[in-house]
DNA sequence: TGGCCGCATGTAATCGATTGCATCGCAAGT
DNA sequence: ACTTGCGATGCAATCGATTACATGCGGCCA
């Protein structure tokens, strides 16, 4: 029955509160610059009419989307989707959709979130992770796209993105000194991919806290990872195999340290009593695992949240001086996934 | 140094290769409709001016956004992540971007999201549960937002969507029946968020489940949960304080069984020895937790897939006569949360 | 009284792509 | 030879909002 009406525009607002398009649009954008009369006609009418605006139309116009894209490697993991989470309620809150790029894979890489910009589809990114190299970040804040950028959770040395992250090789380190405060020397590491920011800083905080302590690390006590709990599992089955096995592990995240004790836990090990482990992030889960996760908490809400305010500042306040450097803290979790080494009685 | 250029137009593509935008537009969108010859000189300049179209300008004129809005309760649980995951993939296939609408609360959610069809920022919606109400929905398909809609995981019951979903109520009857057939007579649930379709197929299905096989359920053995962890870890409490306990639980999803199983633990319980937990979801770490969570998994990409390729569908392909019902089945994996039932000594 | 200023508002160009209609040229049909 | 038809292309309107510039009006000062 209803007859199908399309969308009111700016022209019927103007048209029902008998003043030009012209009035509209600074009576909705800069009311100040409107009579009090004739900004009241107006409401009045936008209100009748039901009236929104054509983000199209505004787009076209501005040169501006009120969007932003958010790039990430893998959303499914919970570290990721809670600081995105975090990013989408601050946009909303400011007014700005969000866009997300999820594994942006394929030849390249950086071309793909690129074009969102080429077709003005978003203003600006955010980027969770490192995994694009820096020529192609160069790349994407250069003409044409010029891309405003903040990178989150990795820091790019000797660039000039802004950027927002925690600690990570104070972290680590500060993970890897509890397991030798409590009593460990031998300590392996599963570290995150290869190729990541991420895997760099953590493996390098967990070599300068063993190289402070003055204690070795063997080759094979470093673990290839992914970030992935199917890594761990594999790491599992490693450490297993070996000889002289460390008796704890860091892994570069909590997603690591869960396959790696469910692999142990197949073959009989138990944590903490034959090893101990801690991961990195404090997922929901690290609480409620078996055992307990010894971990380190990042704040992700907070860094979103950050993230998200600083590229919108950035859009809206225009281009920053020098990038910003936002470093969050990170907080020490202990759990029970970590105990006191005690030497096995020697045969 | 370098001088600050616009993206090229569609403007600067018709100079170069000396013909009229209109040849242009039409080499890009339907080739044949112009001679060959033209059509390699105009692929030769917009490969030498670097041209992308402006996504906002056709927008603006063909009232269409090439968008989806994915709508999400929560984002931060690994099993909408994981749809969302697929959905963006099979968007950016079809060319799509993806917009995210988190936790629409407030006033007044469905207008929140149908804001972004009266302004124009998305074609269609997905709408990844029914915490809104049947009312609302409607209202969101009706003019002048008119909302092509595809509800993924939920079915309204005699509403005209369309839905893609698992078979909840057999899934949960089948999680049920495995408890029975291990000989368990005293089995509790624990439910999903009041107010929501899955709490009540899940619910459902495990009563009918119990009904058939001639069972009562008490009153206490139906624990009030919402789909987070924390809600199991409470219910494991209610567990613990109970005289009469079951002595299987069927948690309406993983997250729910884990918090639930970490309450147990706490307080020395074993799972499978003193109890058997089913979950639902088969999240990555249920089968990496300890122990190994017995549960149901759900084709979560194939359900994301479907659902995008769907509502791209019907943004192509106009509008369907009916609304389509695609029921996906979820397959019962069984691992080590669940065991044998042994009534105990009697004293 | 005349000139000037500034506020409120209108007029019309503009953003970039799409598309209905017009045009042109060439080939085929009678 | 003249018309008809069709394929290829151009012209110009259009989508809806913004904004530079123009206009008109009232008040203030000299």
């Amino acid at each position: 029955m209803s007859i199908a009406r399309k969308t009111p525009t700016i022209q019927d607002v103007a048209r029902f509160a008998r003043v030009s398009t012209a009035t509209v649009s600074r009576a909705l954008s800069s009311p100040e610059r409107v009579s009090e009369g004739t900004r009241a006609r107006i409401s009045d009418a936008v209100e009748a009419t039901g009236y929104t605006l054509n983000q199209a139309a505004r787009s076209l116009r501005q040169r501006t989307s009120k969007t932003i894209l958010v790039g990430l490697p893998d959303i499914r993991n919970s570290f990721f989707s809670t600081i995105l989470d975090a990013i989408e309620r601050e946009a909303a809150l400011r007014g700005y959709g969000v866009l997300v790029c999820n594994r942006y894979s394929g030849p390249n890489p950086a071309r793909r979130l690129g074009e969102y910009f080429l077709s003005h589809r978003a203003d600006g990114l955010l980027l969770l992770d490192g995994s694009l190299d820096l020529e192609q970040l160069l790349e994407l804040t250069r003409e044409p796209s010029a891309v405003p950028l903040v990178v989150a959770c990795e820091e790019i040395p000797d660039a000039s993105f802004h950027t927002v992250k925690t600690d990570n090789p104070r972290a680590a380190a500060h993970a890897t000194r509890h397991l030798i405060d409590q009593g460990h020397t031998r300590i392996g590491h599963i570290t995150g991919p290869a190729g990541n920011v991420l895997r760099q800083e953590r493996l390098a905080g967990f070599m300068q806290a063993m190289d402070e302590a003055g204690l070795k690390v063997l080759p094979d006590w470093i673990f290839p990872g992914n970030f992935m709990m199917e890594s761990g599992y594999a790491a599992a089955l490693q450490y297993l195999a070996m000889a002289n096995r460390p008796s704890a592990v860091f892994a570069a995240n909590d997603e690591t340290a869960i396959g790696f004790l469910s692999g142990l836990r197949e073959q009989g090990l138990e944590c903490p009593r034959d090893i101990s482990v801690v991961g990195f992030d404090d997922l929901a889960v690290a609480l409620h695992y078996s055992p307990p996760l010894t971990t380190v908490r990042q704040p992700r809400e907070k860094l979103g949240q950050l993230a998200a305010q600083t590229l919108i500042n950035i859009l809206e306040g225009g281009v920053e001086a020098k990038p910003l450097r936002i470093v969050l803290t990170s907080e020490m979790i202990i759990r029970s996934s970590t105990a006191r080494y005690f030497p096995p009685p020697h045969s």
